[in-house]
RNA sequence: CGGGGCAUAGUGUAAUGGUAGCACGAGUCCUUUGGGAGGAUUUAAUUCCAGUUCAAAUCUGGAUGCCCCGACCA
């Protein structure tokens, strides 16, 4: 894409009353734009780090034998009470609006309910089942108090998945096979060595869950990790009963500030029982549905990128969701030749913001690309092409590379 | 939801109760082009509603919004 096209633009200065690093950043950097506290509008740079997020998502999910689909918005309250699920003192922060002739109807903060109900349709014998369904799907929640730019958001895109088993040791073995999908997911974006499988209260899903925490001083959570095992307690369970649960012993853990990107729950019998979600054994015997569900936060999951992978001029984007995966730079007297590499770029499949603007100067340039932090830098310029070379530039690194233009795509690529 | 802070051009900031100014950005013209260039010129603001006052960005009351701490967080 060429930066010459790109109607965002990035700010000089920062918003003076945010302290959050990832808003400070995102914001500058123009990927995304506040609406209000607590929602956020994607731009074209911020949308195209949440698709790759998504596409790996989608890619792990559907590994896992994952079925997407698309859930509604708007949710019918009749489903929400017979789970008890519709009461404000039990779930405080619905938001809920009315049809013209007064129908309440609530707006989705999830969607253990309406899946089970929809899946009643589809789940009578254990032929039908196991069976996983997944999506990628706004949910809104009325936060009392939204902070830290994309961390606690108001409205969200949302991975939601469910699990249907016919019994405990299926459900498990799935549980399992998805916590191990979770930890590839992280470390494709990047985070692997800060996650960490976390064990963790269920709420109000189950006595226990697991979390996936990415350790980093903008977390609000307290962990206790062991780095050997690669696995945690969250403070909330961390008493004798959780540590002896998990296996773990208080000498072993290291106390640390995390981010909750992920989190898994048994459901048990808890919404197939509630909703009436049943199915025929073999023996003909009527059995509820075991169920658990499994969720991740694209937005969070960005601003944790953002939040961990930075310096004092800006983004340094993992290549896996970076939005382009090249910068190029064209300064003055480069034109024809850049031209002719952006070209030669995009013909073999490579992303490329491709800074093509006229009217600024290398340094302005520079410093955007900096804040911008694409993982690869590619310098055209009179200087370079006196060598008849470009100069190549990783973001994380200060070190810099002449390479000749003919070698430009194969040491891209 | 409890507590604290803040609210002025697009952004960042200034203005004893008395002319709303500066910088960046944006527009036009010229020069410049390897780490956020220079000149000329133009543009654009006191969150809202009341009150006090000859006079309110400034004082008072209320509303709204934003940030932070805490509580909550499926």
């Amino acid at each position: 894409m060429r930066q010459s096209e790109l109607f965002t633009k990035v700010s000089k200065s920062v918003q003076k009353d945010e302290a959050s690093v990832n808003a400070k950043l995102l914001v500058q950097a123009g990927f995304i734009h506040k609406e209000m506290a607590g929602v956020y509008s994607f731009l074209p740079l911020g949308l195209r780090v949440l698709n790759k997020i998504e596409g790996i998502i989608r890619e792990e999910m559907s590994a896992l034998g994952g079925q997407e689909i698309l859930l509604t918005s708007l949710q019918d309250p009749e489903v929400w009470k017979k789970s008890g699920r519709w009461d404000d003192k039990v779930v405080d922060n619905w938001f809920k609006t009315k049809l013209v002739n007064d129908t309440e109807v609530g707006i989705a903060n999830t969607h253990e309910e309406p899946l089970t109900v929809l899946m009643k349709e589809y789940v009578s014998s254990y032929r039908d089942l196991p069976c996983y369904v997944y999506q990628f799907q706004t949910k809104f929640r009325n936060e009392l108090r939204a902070k830290s730019g994309l961390m606690r958001v108001r409205e969200f895109l949302m991975k939601d998945l469910y699990s249907f088993s016919r019994n405990e040791k299926e459900f498990k073995e799935f549980y399992e096979k998805c916590a191990a999908a979770y930890l590839k997911i992280f470390s494709r974006v990047g985070l692997g060595s800060y996650t960490f499988r976390t064990f963790a209260s269920g709420g109000s899903f189950s006595k226990y869950s697991d979390e996936f925490q990415a350790i980093s001083e903008a977390g609000e959570d307290i962990i206790y990790v062991n780095k050997e095992k690669k696995i945690a307690i969250n403070k909330e369970v961390y008493n004798d009963e959780g540590l002896a649960e998990c296996g773990l012993k208080k000498e072993d853990l290291q106390e640390e500030k995390a981010i909750e990107i992920g989190n898994i729950f048994p459901l048990g019998t808890k919404y197939s029982t509630a909703l009436g979600l049943n199915f025929k054994d073999e023996q003909g015997k009527i059995n509820p549905v075991v169920m658990g569900c499994y969720g991740i936060g694209l937005g969070r999951l960005m601003g944790t990128i953002a939040e961990i992978f930075h310096d004092d001029k800006g983004l340094i984007w993992p290549k896996t969701v970076a939005p382009f995966s090249v910068h190029l730079i064209s300064l003055n007297g480069a034109e024809k030749d850049s031209e002719k590499i952006y070209d030669n770029l995009q013909k073999q499949g490579t992303e490329v913001l491709y800074d093509d603007r006229k009217d600024k100067s290398a340094g302005e340039k520079f410093a955007e690309a900096d804040l911008i932090g694409m993982p690869l830098r590619i310098v055209i310029s009179e200087r370079t092409l006196a060598e008849n070379s470009v100069e190549l530039k990783k973001r994380d690194e200060e070190k810099i590379k002449l390479i000749k233009i003919q070698d430009v795509i194969q040491k891209v690529f």
